[in-house]
DNA sequence: TTGTAAACCTACTAGTAAATAAGTAAATTA
DNA sequence: TAATTTACTTATTTACTAGTAGGTTTACAA
């Protein structure tokens, strides 16, 4: 199933999202590297806001299956490898997949909507979950309001991850290591 | 000149890159609320490319008017002023100009995107000194390197704006509020 | 063996995109 | 006053867009 052609789909509709924005590509560049017609992708994602559905599901599994992973770790750890997720995307030249639905929030169908907003609001609680963990355990230090502060760590993220196009490279890294300077004890 | 025709399409054409985004827009949509033809619109921006790069350099402008009037008001106000504009772009349903371009960035030519590269440094640097200025005065409390607290000001500015969008107008004013109490003594 | 459904393909439509060529009316300048 | 420039319009082109109708192949089940 992993290689699936609908499988293949959404994980290149993904990274044109990211890397061109929804109404930047079209099925045409879905179907030309995959070596299928136009009317296979339709096959499968009858409308576009089909597939950017199923994106937005895809990626609310891949975080379940991430934070299920992560369970067992503590609070510094799983801070460290989140932002270590996000560092690898910047390197891709992408950017994150809730800024990218957010830039294109217009563009998409009622539904589409709602998905996104549950797996903001999952990324935002398991953050808040995480740093009052940590708060708890003495592993960081107390700033202001647990979801302010997942707020604020979430926004950088988001933010560097499409600064860096503009800036440098360096300045993501900055970013990351000031968040992490920031809160650890 | 202030109401030219060229000057409501570069408002316009701000309007709808930064509330849907640079490909999610048309010519069509700037001719039709002026009044005008389509190639009216061509007339004064021959490209897409061209409008693109009239907006980049209106922010400019705007920016400079704006560190221009601020020169001589203290940090502390600046900063407050600087953080309230991006509160009126949010309540507007735009984004901020810079992730607007960050997000669209590849569908942007070599030139549009030097030109939002210089805006983006004039506004970093131009918080960079803000804050070693409010350090200075005592005004401010000392984080971090002045570059990377301007960038994680920014970033958090810049990700707020899209982050609204999709959960709540209440996260923006907590992250709002939240970079003032950090910086503030 | 026949039937059926999944996963395509060919071929097409209707609409929209950016862009251009050529013409025109009004204002500006020589 | 004649020439030119500005700011458009009409009309068209080329290319691409999402989406669909209907036919074909393959695999698997009854």
């Amino acid at each position: 199933m992993a290689n699936s052609t609908r499988e293949k789909i959404i994980q290149l509709g993904d990274d044109l999202l990211r890397r061109q924005g929804f109404n930047a590509f079209s099925y045409a560049d879905i179907s030309k590297p995959l070596q299928i017609k136009n009317a296979a992708v339709h096959y499968h994602f009858p409308s576009k806001q089909d597939l950017a559905f199923a994106i937005a599901q895809w990626h609310k599994d891949i975080f379940d299956r991430f934070s299920q992973k992560m369970a067992t770790k503590e609070p510094k750890d799983r801070l460290k490898t989140f932002l270590n997720f996000y560092h690898s995307i910047y390197l891709s030249e992408k950017v994150d997949i809730i800024s990218a639905f957010a830039t294109d929030w217009y563009s998409l169908g009622p539904n589409v909507q709602t998905e996104v907003q549950e797996f903001t609001e999952l990324v935002i609680e398991w953050l808040t979950e995480l740093i009052q963990e940590g708060l708890d355990l003495g592993q960081f230090r107390k700033i202001q309001n647990t979801r302010t502060t997942a707020l604020r760590v979430l926004s950088s993220i988001f933010a560097s991850t499409q600064l860096v196009r503009i800036t440098s490279d360096q300045d993501f890294t900055r970013v990351k290591n000031s968040i992490l300077e920031e809160l650890l004890n």
